[in-house]
RNA sequence: CGGGGCGUAGCGCAGUUUGGUAGCGCGCCUGGUUCGGGACCAGGAGGCCGCAGGUUCAAGUCCUGUCGCCCCGACCA
């Protein structure tokens, strides 16, 4: 492709909307171009890079035994209404209606019309396990997209879903789709980690998420250097911890005023946050929630809202806390209390001689023994992860970072097979459950994640699996015949050898064409200019590592090929 | 939806306080001089100042409404 042709509009100046690198780069390097909030049209370059990703999964998949399918995008309501998701899924669901008023929405996944599909025509046991794919658009109305393509409301999914025979097929699938996910990734030139998750909504048990480590991930991960434990923090499992020993003190009641907070009642009371108790109120469809947690460790309202099997986990309002507590914000506490659910957390059991708030206005209660003193409904695993904290599987201290969401894996078991009656007869001619599983590849969400990984002041630095072109040609002076004879000559030879390559035919001063090709990242220059010439050989740049060398003329397309290999 | 901010040329911004001929930089077009990391000179094109209504002799600027966008929180590939 010579560079007068590409459609591929370059900016200097970053556009105000974009904030994270990804969606700023992508803007600058003529990538993408909005459409609407989370609604972007890609530009060739993208389109590239996508279709590549693409084909990367394409070959895990089918190299796993996955076959592609196409399903609709619009889709109709009764699927839906018949696994009750019509309602489940809310205002994030884009919804339209037909001319005859007939409900209809936008696919934000195909669970539904994927096991409608299947079970019209499988009825064997030896029609299974079957695995389908698709690689197509999926719509949700987002809250708030945000981070450019990191989080669209139309983005671009890969998502296969397994039908086996029972729970041991499930597994064989799912070790199969986490083997491939590890290669998709890898082959993408990403640093990722595969880490336990919780369900969530979609229901089913047992996940994975893979996530690119990035600093601007929405997700927060904890890891184990010392063994493979590896969790989003959401999920995370905390062993409880032990306290101070010390002698059991007789409860006291002591003035604390103003001191709202557990930094403000620890420095006040000259002891550490750890000696203190953290309440905290919530409300839930289930009735009011007291939660406690010692006071240097923060609820984890994903591992409570599991707990108390409950779908609405919100904060106590100062004025709920008034008539709960008779009490006010900073003061509440566990000890005496009867109308409300308390859940402790497992650490706050093992506390001795802790400080509480004694449920009125400037006052806290000293000497707690949680043992004796409070009623806890519930003693549980309800704490976020730290770094720091020991790990669950072999004690030794967990490291934490962010990451980006790019892959799930889940087992689904029956859900949907339940509420579609996907049915097929077993060896004895007994009807049976299929049982499902599903998984997903965010694939602009990896393009995005990619470019958060890689790249720096100057622009993108694409692994050279993903680039949408591996080489740029950049002759120094385009008025120059012997120049341009050069780098036609290479551009000739590099197409004809299968390297994708862009010619910089562009009447432009030599800075302005390297800024472009930093920017857009090609994974390697090559400079035609007086010094090659005069050498009689092809003047190489790498943008990763920004190392220069002078390969000879003769041979020089093959140390190309290798050179792109290692990158 | 709650909180914060912004809509003026393709992009980045000033002008709004105090109403009075719509500006700057980059980019774009023409010609010339340049040419190894975003050149210089000269000339030029490009605006329903988000939209609608109002106040006024006069509105980018004041008032009301509305739409859109960005950031922070609850959602997730």
């Amino acid at each position: 492709m010579k560079m007068t042709n590409l459609y591929a509009p370059t900016l200097r100046e970053v556009p105000a909307e974009a904030e994270v690198p990804s969606h700023q780069l992508m803007f600058r390097a003529g990538m993408i171009r909005k459409a609407a909030g989370g609604v972007y049209s890609y530009l060739p370059l993208a389109w590239r890079t996508l279709r590549k990703i693409e084909q990367i999964v394409r070959e895990e998949m089918d190299a796993k035994g996955g076959q592609e399918i196409a399903m609709p995008i619009v889709q109709p309501a009764e699927i839906w209404q018949q696994t009750g998701r019509w309602d489940v899924y809310g205002d994030e669901m884009f919804r339209l209606k037909d001319r005859h008023q007939r409900d209809f929405c936008l696919g934000p996944t195909h669970e539904e019309m994927v096991t409608t599909l299947v079970k019209q025509d499988v009825r064997s046991y030896r029609q299974l396990p079957l695995l389908v794919y698709q690689i197509q658009n999926k719509y949700r109305d987002e809250i708030r997209p945000r981070f450019g393509l990191m989080r669209g409301r139309e983005f671009i999914m890969k998502d296969l879903y397994s039908f086996d025979r029972d729970t041991d097929g499930l597994e064989i699938s799912y070790k199969k789709m986490y083997d491939a996910y590890s290669q998709i990734f890898s082959r993408c030139g990403l640093e990722f980690r595969p880490v336990e998750a919780d369900p969530g909504a979609i229901g089913g048990s047992g996940t994975h998420e893979f996530m690119v480590i990035a600093d601007s991930g929405e997700a927060a991960i904890a890891y184990c250097d010392g063994c493979d434990f590896a969790a989003n923090v959401e999920k995370a499992e905390l062993l409880s911890l032990t306290s101070v020993a010390e002698a059991e003190k007789p409860l006291e009641k002591v003035a604390t005023p103003g001191q709202k907070t557990i930094n403000a009642v620890a420095e006040y009371l000259s002891l550490s946050a750890d000696r203190l108790i953290k309440s905290l109120a919530f409300v839930t469809e289930k009735g009011p929630i007291l939660a406690l947690v010692r006071g240097d460790h923060e609820v984890n309202e994903i591992k409570l809202a599991n707990l108390l099997n409950v779908l609405q986990l919100e904060m106590a309002g100062e004025k709920e806390i008034q008539s709960l507590f008779h009490s006010e914000p900073g003061y509440i506490g566990p000890v005496g209390l009867s109308n409300v659910t308390i859940v402790a957390d497992a650490s706050v059991m093992n506390m001795v001689n802790a400080v509480c708030g004694a449920n009125a206005a400037d006052q806290h209660l000293t000497n707690v023994m949680p043992l004796r003193d409070i009623k806890p409904a519930h003693v549980a695993d309800i704490r976020l992860i730290r770094e720091g904290d020991p790990c669950p599987r072999c004690g030794a201290p967990v490291k934490t970072a962010r990451g980006i969401e790019v892959g799930q894996v889940f087992k689904l078991h029956t859900k949907y097979s339940q509420a579609l009656d996907a049915t097929y007869l077993d060896e004895n001619g007994q009807e049976r459950l299929m049982v499902m599983g599903c998984y997903g590849v965010g694939v602009s969400r990896t393009m995005a994640a990619a470019i958060e990984q890689h790249h720096d002041a100057d622009g993108i630095i694409w692994p050279a699996s993903i680039a949408p072109y591996q080489v740029v040609i950049v002759p120094i002076n385009t008025k120059d015949e012997s120049q341009m004879t050069m780098a036609e000559q290479i551009y000739r030879e590099l197409s004809a050898a299968g390297v994708e390559v862009v010619l910089d035919d562009r009447e432009e001063r030599s800075g302005v064409k390297f800024k472009d090709a930093d920017l857009i990242g090609y994974p390697l220059r090559i400079t035609v200019g007086p010094k090659a010439l005069k050498e009689n050989s092809v003047e190489l740049k790498v943008r990763r590592t920004k190392e220069s060398l002078l390969l000879p003329l003769d041979g020089y397309v093959e140390g190309v090929i290798r050179l792109l290999a290692s990158l």
